[in-house]
DNA sequence: GCGGATCAC
DNA sequence: TATGGTGATCCGC
């Protein structure tokens, strides 16, 4: 029949006979150079383990099509003429299925996770984005895919088409959050609504259509518009008879839009009859090469026309399929709860044959899967073996038990005899699987479907209770990420900048050092040779920064605390700050000081009190950043004499800043001492002043500053601090430095940050090595990011005025789990990954030298984050 | 019952 | 440098 016109003829163009499944189209990706996309992705991958598999596997599927061609070729027309017969009859009897009565609708969120991430850091909003890793693209929001990035794309291949790329690591906590939110929508227009997905449900609307008197399509609008204004998120709808169909039809007017086929049959027809097959759920890239590779079948009409040699060629299940599609029909009926019938876990590491590695793999999996399958009251007897060598070749073993189980220790024993039998063998992909689960052991409640459908509900109607419990919860992982360190070793003994008095500087300098040494992570002081040696084992969080590429511009912000706040200020300028300025002057007891912050509330357990900025509740690390947020905004409103709107801060600012003009003509001018690079930090060596004063600005400030705001000099920010009764060092040795936080009270160390300046070829990089944090020694009204924000600002600050172009960190990888947060961390202060150092080349280790670990480098632009870092402490709007 | 493949998100 | 994890289903043994 027909020949194959994809197998690449062209061999100047060798790139046209690489399908992936990411050079398929999707929505938001027309006007795509395909041609570009594809030859890049080729090219990328050329020569790989994985290419070569995808090969293997495009020649099994030209054999596949072949085979299937030749026995095509060999029908007789006695044959044709029988399988028409079988044909019709069966489109005759699916035709009398067709139900028409059922008003389906299909609602999928639009690039569910980058909209969620966009919304949590609406820094991103029109910027290219990416949610996933180097390896591994999960979405893309609309930007990118215009570039052709997409879903199931590694994200190196991506980063090639779009080199502004923003990756953000997944966080399923929070889609998890979101869908929640949505399905209590969609509980509303059907309570037993079908959720295939986290970003997408079928719902059948018949009953609310037909109570409330309104059409398909103003329920979908209506829907679309509530799932909008409950979550920030827009979603695309489509509606039709059954749900093959509302699912085609909510990917037509994507995104944000929707398409209502009506319910009568020939609209029906005619809308499947130019319809790509692909579009269909469950024509893949495989049944589409051989659909229109063997029989010319490239819509679903064209099923029909073609019927006779699909009842021919496929099984009468395929067929079956094959002719409904054609004809149009789906499923139209609400399901029974869907018992699960697998539970599994997979994981994949960088190829080995090391049969100890292997094992602790398995050891792992074992548990894991135990652990999962306890948490669900599952007992099986089949335990499946996944593996997937370094040639990319997926193989799975097999195994039957007389009984039941879910302990780790029998799925191990059982999964061990397996593996061994592959022994030895290069994997890079490990995976469990266990099935047939013995029916019911507690009744009802052990149904999973049914259990989580119950805790839907109760969601639904105890929010608060929920909530609670969420916070509690999630408060560890905060407190954890609080502890954002480093375990540098570094010598600062030797110089100091101290912005107080001689004699009160070395009290300090003492007392600091004690501090320091204090902490429990013993960083007893040895002398270092150079960068490398300051290179140790991070334990919990690191963060460590080296610049190499002086003209990578293209970070935009940086203040350390968080980025979230500032940028919902932006987005909803007018709205939130104006409510803010509206709220303060009601509230605030004019005499207050900046420290007694008057207590942001959630409206709703929602909504900020202050400027209506929307956060989910568990979203404790996103409302922590937002409460520093106006933190540093009431701050800024005290300390800046720009402010008109409030008399009353005002005059306190007044007062303030009398008091600070005496300061500045004694103890503004910040000493340096310089000792010898001994151990004896009381031995002055020699002697420089800088003058950090507020009234003169430094030479960046009024050249560089193009955007029209005022840039804040180290006093400003300095000043801040004490105003915060912190303060704040700024030691240095050579190119290196180390900035402390101090609490005025108790003298407690809060938090230090450390790195050095580097001079590169094309200028100097601000390389911050490490920030540390410290929660216990703070009390819970003082924000660790209001201590971050300090230490950050007088870095960059001390970066910007050294010269510093660049800034380069690594965001330290122990656990994904942290590493995901710090990432994010970092990427809302206004960094971007540059590279991931995995430790499985090389080319990694001198990497891990300077950092002393794996993770994500990352790289902002000092002035950018500067004049970021401005709107917190300068009074713009 | 097993193993390979396909598909979807 | 580098191509995921989870679950379902189908087909051919």
């Amino acid at each position: 029949m027909a020949k194959s016109d994809t197998s690449g003829g062209d061999s100047s163009r060798p790139w046209q006979s690489y399908h992936t499944v990411f050079t398929n189209a999707k929505a938001g990706m027309e006007g795509v150079d395909k041609e570009k996309v594809q030859r890049i992705v080729y090219e990328m991958s050329k020569g790989s383990k994985f290419f070569e598999n995808e090969e293997r596997k495009e020649a099994d599927m030209r054999q596949k099509i072949d085979n299937m061609r030749d026995r095509c070729a060999k029908l007789t027309a006695a044959n044709i003429a029988h399988y028409q017969k079988v044909a019709d009859k069966r489109i005759l009897e699916l035709e009398s299925t067709r139900d028409l009565s059922r008003l389906w609708l299909h609602v999928d969120m639009d690039a569910f996770y980058a909209a969620v991430e966009t919304l949590s850091n609406p820094l991103l909003r029109g910027k290219p984005m990416a949610v996933g890793s180097m390896s591994m693209i999960s979405t893309a929001n609309y930007e990118a895919r215009r570039y052709g990035v997409r879903a199931a794309m590694p994200g190196f291949i991506a980063r090639k088409l779009c080199p502004e790329l923003i990756f953000v690591p997944t966080d399923f906590k929070k889609y998890t959050h979101y869908s929640d939110l949505t399905r209590k929508v969609f509980y509303r227009y059907d309570p037993n609504f079908i959720a295939s997905s986290l970003d997408e449900a079928y719902l059948d609307i018949t009953k609310i259509c037909k109570e409330r008197g309104i059409t398909s399509g103003e329920v979908a609008e209506e829907l679309r518009a509530s799932v909008n204004q409950e979550t920030g998120l827009t979603c695309s709808a489509g509606v039709a008879p059954n749900r093959l169909l509302a699912k085609v039809c909510s990917d037509i007017n994507k995104p944000n839009g929707q398409f209502v086929l009506p319910n009568n049959r020939l609209a029906v027809i005619t809308f499947v009859s130019s319809l790509p097959i692909r579009k269909v759920g469950g024509i893949g890239k495989v049944t589409e090469h051989v659909l229109k590779d063997v029989f010319r079948i490239t819509t679903c009409d064209e099923m029909l026309q073609k019927s006779c040699y699909l009842c021919a060629l496929f099984s009468q299940s395929s067929a079956d399929f094959f002719l409904s599609v054609g004809l149009g029909l789906g499923r139209t009926d609400t399901p029974q709860v869907q018992l699960r019938k697998s539970i599994s876990n997979e994981r994949t590491f960088s190829a080995t044959e090391n049969e100890a590695f292997l094992y602790q793999k398995l050891v792992e999996l074992a548990d894991m899967l135990s652990a999962d399958m306890e948490k669900e009251s599952l007992y099986g007897r089949t335990l499946t073996l996944k593996l997937k060598t370094a040639s990319f070749e997926v193989r799975t073993r097999a195994l039957t038990l007389h009984n039941y189980t879910c302990s780790s220790e029998d799925i191990l024993k059982h999964a061990s005899k397996l593996l061994k039998a592959e022994l030895p063998v290069s994997l890079r992909l490990i995976g469990l699987r266990m099935s047939q689960f013995s029916e019911d052991k507690d009744g009802a409640p052990s149904d999973p479907t049914q259990k989580t459908l119950s805790n839907f509900v109760l969601s639904g109607d105890s929010c608060g209770k929920n909530m609670g419990d969420g916070l509690s919860c999630d408060l560890h992982v905060t407190e954890n990420l609080s502890t954002i360190n480093t375990e540098t070793t570094m010598n600062f003994h030797e110089t100091c900048y101290d912005i107080r008095d001689p004699s009160d500087g070395n009290q300090i300098s003492d007392h600091s050092h004690n501090t320091y040494t204090s902490n429990n992570d013993s960083h007893e002081m040895e002398i270092i040779s150079g960068p490398l040696s300051s290179a140790s084992k991070r334990k919990v969080i690191g963060a460590s920064t080296v610049m190499h590429t002086p003209n990578s511009c293209q970070a935009e912000a940086s203040r350390l605390p968080v980025d979230d706040s500032l940028s919902l200020s932006r987005q909803y300028q007018g709205s939130s700050l104006d409510k803010v300025k509206k709220r303060a002057p009601l509230s605030d007891d004019p005499a207050s000081s900046s420290n007694q912050k008057e207590p942001l509330a959630w409206v709703d357990d929602y909504k900020c009190s202050l400027c209506g900025v929307e956060l989910p509740p568990s979203f404790l690390e996103e409302r922590q950043e937002h409460s520093d947020f106006h933190f540093a905004e009431r701050l800024q409103e005290e300390e800046s004499c720009n402010n008109h709107t409030y008399p009353a801060l005002k005059q306190r600012f007044i007062q303030k800043e009398h008091i600070a003009s005496k300061n500045r003509g004694t103890q503004i001018r910040i000493r340096i001492r310089s000792f010898p690079c001994t151990n004896s930090p009381g031995t002055p060596k020699g002697r420089l002043t800088t003058n950090y004063s507020s009234s003169s600005s430094s030479q960046h400030e009024n050249s560089d500053n193009n955007i029209g705001v005022t840039m804040p000099t180290m006093y400003d920010i300095l000043d801040s601090s004490k105003a915060q009764k912190l303060e704040l060092r700024l030691q240095t040795l050579g190119p290196f430095f180390r900035i402390t936080a101090k609490s005025l009270e108790t003298q407690n160390e809060l938090g230090r940050a450390e790195g050095l300046i580097r001079v590169w070829l094309g200028g100097k990089i601000l390389h911050l090595d490490s920030i540390r944090l410290r929660r216990e020694t703070l009390g819970m009204e003082k924000s660790i990011f209001g201590i971050g924000l300090f230490i950050g600002a007088v870095a960059i600050r001390y970066g910007y005025d050294c010269g510093c172009r660049t800034a380069e960190l690594l965001a330290i990888n122990d656990s994904d789990l942290y590493h995901s947060k710090l990432v994010r961390f970092y990427t809302r202060i206004g960094f971007k990954s540059v590279y991931e150092v995995t430790g499985s080349n090389f080319g990694d280790f001198a990497h891990m030298l300077v950092w002393g670990g794996v993770g994500t480098r990352m790289e902002a632009n000092v002035q950018e984050l500067l004049v970021k870092w401005c709107t917190r402490f300068s009074s713009q709007k």
